[in-house]
DNA sequence: CGAACCCTTGACTTGAATCAACATAGGTGG
DNA sequence: CCACCTATGTTGATTCAAGTCAAGGGTTCG
């Protein structure tokens, strides 16, 4: 799945990868067309990523198709280091992505030679456990609008314009990463919308202002 | 909620434990009654805990008292043991239970000295990810069915006596784990067995045979 | 301009939740 | 040892939240 398009060859960069593994480690930026894939579940995890611009989604399969999407990742965020040897879940580019890139081996030697860098790594994952927890509970505990409403508080706070969400990922994959069909989350935004809580803006409903979100923190209990 | 017995004061054990964090390390052992809190959502994380005998479990609450069960802990698993100051859930003895309890401290202090250490906290904690990450696929995707049969079969693993399980926890905790209700986690076990693919042993429904779980794998999917 | 998506909305179906009744186990105290 | 009580578990009847199926409109992009 090599269609990686290089836009610039092997060089230093700066940024919270090359500020987490220190100067000498070397990054390369690579860009991703809208759903291809990143890495395969299974697959060596050879390289670490940090995206520049875009989204990505990293999910796991069922033999008959049904997809759980794990997290999405947002610009700044790192995603595919990972402890084992081998990829648990696949990454996919949501809408059209530039990454940052960096050997995986030469990330973890230079954070094995400091103190920081060790504590990094745990705290990374740590973070992905975190979230992984609250997600649990919403997955198995919470009605389809808490869902929802969560999600909207979450990509929020993520996204930095606050109030203002400009949605990378369809409708689809936001029913596969809150367990729900694409037709509930749709029904879901109407119903917040018909409550005044949010509002669509321009000619998509991926660009969606929220008008009330103390409302919203409510719903999500 | 300390209704903690002390059953041998301040002393070196071996087991994990002891082994993980090195001799000098210091254990004592507790024994929590059914039902007993070991430690609090929010508290501080001050101890580091290995089950003896019994089981304990993880959970977190809504406002309105919905459970979702992170996870059980069963002999021989550590738990408690977190990168933060507090806890992000409450542990609960599922039956009479024996712990061991260490000073987190002097557990992380030992734990840094060590090459070993350090992977084996991270590693513990990369199991938990893990786990939460293929439990999110359950909870999201899964149906009854095969949520159950998912949980029998990770428990035949855990508990080693395989083919034979006598589960300590009830099936409202079975349910909360699986984000269902009790009624449909016993409709479920009703129609497995009715399957011949387990059948139920003794007086309790709580000691379950598998007799084919080559169809329980199928219904894991 | 047409084709492929994406999203919404309506009608209906369904899997699991809820409500309810009952059986049995296990613990307690007389 | 038995009578009682509370926990727990099963099963049936019914309801309901979310899924499925279907239609139609809007955008995007080749």
């Amino acid at each position: 799945m090599l269609l990686r398009t290089t836009t610039s060859s092997i060089r230093p960069v700066d940024g919270h990868l090359a500020a987490l593994a220190g100067e000498r480690v070397f990054c390369s930026e690579f860009r991703y067309r809208r759903g291809t894939e990143v890495f395969g579940e299974g697959e060596e995890t050879e390289y670490v990523y940090q995206i520049i611009s875009g989204a990505v989604r990293t999910y796991k399969l069922l033999a008959d198709g049904r997809r759980q999407i794990n997290s999405f990742h947002l610009p700044g965020d790192m995603f595919g280091l990972e402890n084992g040897a081998t990829h648990r879940f696949t990454a996919e580019a949501v809408v059209e992505t530039r990454v940052r890139i960096t050997k995986r081996r030469s990330l973890l030697e230079t954070m094995q030679q400091r103190e920081s860098g060790a504590s990094s790594f745990l705290g990374l994952v740590t973070r992905n456990l975190q979230h992984a927890e609250n997600h649990m509970l919403l997955l198995g505990r919470k009605t389809a609008l808490e869902r929802v409403a969560a999600f909207l508080l979450e990509l929020d706070e993520r996204l930095g314009q606050p109030g203002i969400l400009v949605l990378p990922m369809s409708r689809r994959d936001i029913a596969d990463y809150l367990g729900l069909t694409l037709e509930t989350v749709s029904r879901a935004c109407s119903t917040l919308r018909d409550q005044k809580m949010l509002r669509f803006e321009g000619a998509t409903q991926r660009q969606i202002v929220l008008l009330y979100r103390k409302g919203l923190a409510e719903y999500d209990a």
